[in-house]
DNA sequence: ACCTGAACACCGTTCAAGT
DNA sequence: ACCTGAACACCGTTCAAGT
């Protein structure tokens, strides 16, 4: 009697290992090996590499997305924006090609990751648009701009802080 | 009577093409398909893909070493490292992939493209040497920050124009 | 139901063999 | 000298076969 849900849990264990490793383009066969299942029964699980990431990555969108929610009723919408991208740039540098594979799901409406990216780039628009309303943040700025722009500072590995630091010169006015 | 120079040019002809459709990552294998050439010959002209990279970058290397060395004799030094650093980025955007690779080669000594980043890395030093010593940029940026983020703009696809926008407001004080 | 692993079509890289 | 392509050790992905 195997049980489906421990074996799941296997692999996104030895997926959580191997991807802090070796990114998150670490090889799929060494993660089915890790976990000590057949390859064929990481696929009856996961159907590709996106959609075994969009499962390690769920708890992480899913407190994103509660910052957001949080952010968009503080008083001060430029800051809300402004930490809100800074949590979403230390996130996209957890793992080693994180921004890479953030920015392939959100140009790809087929990819398993693409929902979770998706409700990530609607979150950065609420609080763009509240920043830009009060006029705080300029108005040419786009939100695939501001996330694209993240994710690139996220991608060349400055600290946190830098990058909020970077992220608050560029957007504010 | 096979000629070296020639299989050497059909190599590089076809890399071009295949790096500027699908990036740096590119299949060497298909390369030399391309090339109508064993995939032997390509490993015994280049011995890897940093290798054929090198060469096949090398004249626009060479161009922006140049505009280094004209920049750095330019009156105003806070705008010689802003343009400079804005070709940087526009260059390391022509083709998919490359800010990865230049990154990788920085990091990696004994990469075959170690030596030609290490060049542009040592230009951008002296620009932003000379732009810190009249004060006009921050004190606390290293050429390693300034490099990386402006291959990370590259990276996150901005337009040159903004990109260097970017780097101006993040850099100058 | 759930799992396995051989099979297929690809890689990068090396190297004996051909001209 | 220069080139070739089989060979090796890997991939991602699928699917018939096992329990």
């Amino acid at each position: 009697m195997p049980d489906a849900a421990a074996t799941r849990g296997l692999l996104l264990d030895a997926a959580r290992e191997l991807v802090a490793e070796h990114g998150t383009a670490t090889s799929l066969r060494e993660i089915a090996r890790r976990a000590g299942v057949g390859i064929g029964t990481l696929y009856r699980h996961f159907p590709n590499r996106e959609a075994l990431l969009d499962a390690l990555l769920h708890a992480n969108f899913e407190r994103l997305q509660g910052r957001a929610a949080t952010l968009l009723g503080s008083p001060d919408p430029a800051d809300a924006l402004l930490t809100w991208l800074a949590e979403l740039a230390s996130g996209a540098a957890t793992y080693d090609g994180l921004p890479e594979s953030i920015m392939s799901a959100l140009a790809d409406e087929s990819s398993p990751l693409y929902a979770s990216c998706s409700q990530m780039k609607t979150a950065a628009g609420l609080l763009l648009r509240r920043a830009q309303e009060v006029g705080l943040v300029r108005a040419d700025v786009t939100v695939g701009d501001a996330v694209a722009l993240v994710l690139g500072l996220a991608w060349s590995g400055g600290r946190a802080g830098e990058a909020s630091d970077l992220a608050a010169r560029l957007l504010t006015r």
